[in-house]
DNA sequence: TTGATTTATTGGAACGTTCCATTTATAGGC
DNA sequence: GCCTATAAATGGAACGTTCCAATAAATCAA
């Protein structure tokens, strides 16, 4: 009952009254050892409660099985998402992959690295904090650990990135805006410091440009990527002279802010003022109206990043090739036409 | 550039021409060793781009400072907020603690705990897997390794419990939904193999009773504790002769999905239907119409458990005494009074 | 100067594994 | 029976730390 201290290989061994060496030889299922030798070996680690040390292990096999995943902002629930997807791979590797928080916070991060090189980490997945600077990772690269980048890069790096295709989300989620009779667009939420919002600025933009919108009727708005953002960009957004009539927002939770800002107004998202969401987490298809996104297979995503780190390091190296992954806009019900040429057709009633 | 065979702790005791044990009293910040000398060391430690080996040094120091947080749905922002306030705390204890996922699976969390274990944590804070056997922690009892349970307990366990006062809760909600004129009353979602279940329920009933609510005008109907479960509820629940009026949903995730559901049936939460959540999660605020629900506090309940933890860790102890923590009931918008009551008095108008 | 005291530094033995090189037991070939 | 081949089990050294006991250097009291 009473735990003494702790049970070591020698233990079990003295307990079944073979060696040490071969109490080890079990616990890593080695074929050497005769299945009767290993079932008595068995039965005393399980008398005894023995737990295996891992650290003294690792000592002398210089590879751990820990996979470190670090995450900017675990209340995001798109990570979540990723992180589901990855563990679904592990797990079948017999992985158990830890999860550490950085809450956007570049400092935070810097000591949840540390501590996961200290623990030995055989490999890392990381979504980097912002502002995250480029030397932040040089540790990790001196020691030789497999790192991988989920959803962000870092601007000058040479580590492997899991991201989806932004620009092309974007200019896909714009050209639907502007096919849907919009002239005046807005960009809502983010912030430049980020990689990926350049690249989804730059799809935004690209469209417009493409389908004939004027640049003088492109209207950007940097701000926090959250509900709480969303809702500051739509209030400065129509307190101007000229207000757009849709706007694509850097991502799914400044989405729903915007909805929200505009529900408190008292307009309607989608028949009022058209919103796309980037992302399509899974509260976009529930909310009200649902929220037209574009989707990019976050578990999958999670999923390739877990192969590629599994690869990397199994073929001990620090390189890998990036994947881009395919993205496509899933349409519900948040835009509606532009109102000016919707008043032009048959007159379609005002409630959704 | 290059990395070779990883720099110990030799490497920069030869860098810098002092003793390993120089070296090692350096890397403890011990007062012992002069100013200067220290001095070198770090440099010469900085040079080498030397990481320390905490499983090396664990094997002499018997206790890690790794603590891991156990939690048994990722993708519920709920958990995601109990994680935030945990960290708070281990943050400023130099803690970097390290997050698991069963995703409500007793397999997984086998695996989990196990690979926690031999990581060598020095503590766990789990909100267990729904279906989890008494016995799943005997290795961890036997172990002596601390324990706190989180919003979640088992059966007939002895471990700590940190959790809101469910009872209360519940009994709260469904006053305020008595109270506001509703006679036929349910409670939709989770499973009676929960113990948090059991508590809620039974807040709900002794409301009910103590307020003449007649046991037969009191529906449960058991259900995933999702969106999609407070979907199906509801749907359950509209189905039968003398449908409820008003119903408390086990969490929030059943709640929006009952508001989801009642949309679809061109219903308005709230004016047609009243529903009262639990959890308060931040998106409750932001719905729509916002969502009645009991605040349990979760940020508070993960500073509370991290301090338990870190107060079993310093006095060696498994044991310490449950918290139970204070909730209320934040009122909303998505209940109004029974229609039946409300039509009596003035006519308010329907939009909320 | 000498010894006692304090201050800095150091060597060596653990800690719990793995893995190589051996040893011991078992079987096979002749 | 003896030698060899195969199978099964073992002892010892190593892994990178910590910590104790011991040493070396500096300071002080006489």
């Amino acid at each position: 009952m009473a735990s003494r201290a702790k049970a070591t290989i020698f233990d079990i061994a003295r307990e079944a009254g073979v060696s040490k060496s071969t109490v080890s030889l079990v616990l890593q299922g080695s074929g050497l050892i005769r299945p009767e030798t290993a079932v008595k070996v068995r039965k005393a680690i399980e008398d005894v409660g023995y737990v295996y040390n891992r650290g003294a292990a690792n000592l002398r096999k210089a590879h751990s099985n820990v996979i470190g995943m670090v995450i900017n902002d675990l209340t995001n629930p798109f990570f979540a998402e990723l992180a589901v997807g990855m563990e679904r791979v592990f797990q079948s590797a017999g992985i158990v992959p830890f999860i550490a928080n950085t809450a956007e916070n570049p400092v935070r991060q810097e000591e949840v690295l540390k501590s996961l090189m200290e623990q030995g980490v055989a490999g890392l997945i990381v979504s980097p904090a912002r502002g995250t600077m480029p030397s932040a990772f040089r540790r990790l690269e001196m020691a030789g650990v497999p790192v991988v980048f989920a959803m962000r890069r870092l601007p000058e790096s040479r580590v492997p990135v899991i991201a989806p295709d932004n620009h092309r989300g974007a200019y896909l989620a714009a050209a639907h805006l502007i096919g849907k009779g919009h002239r005046r667009l807005a960009f809502f939420g983010g912030s430049s410091d980020l990689v990926v919002y350049q690249e989804r600025l730059g799809g935004f933009r690209e469209a417009c440009e493409t389908q004939g919108i004027a640049a003088r009727d492109v209207l950007v708005i940097e701000g926090e990527t959250s509900r709480r953002g969303g809702l500051a960009c739509l209030e400065a957004a129509l307190a101007m002279a000229e207000p757009p009539t849709a706007a694509l927002c850097f991502n799914d939770a400044v989405a729903f802010g915007v909805m929200l800002a505009l529900r408190k107004r008292r307009l309607e998202p989608g028949a009022d003022f058209a919103v796309v969401g980037f992302d399509d987490v899974v509260e976009a298809e529930h909310y009200m109206p649902a929220l037209t996104s574009v989707a990019v297979d976050t578990a999958g995503l999670g999923e390739r990043a877990a192969h590629v780190m599994l690869k990397m390091i199994q073929s001990r190296t620090t390189r890998a090739e990036d994947h881009i992954g395919a993205v496509n806009l899933v349409v519900r019900e948040s835009c509606g036409p532009d109102r000016r040429t919707r008043n032009r057709p048959a007159g379609t009633g005002g409630a959704a």
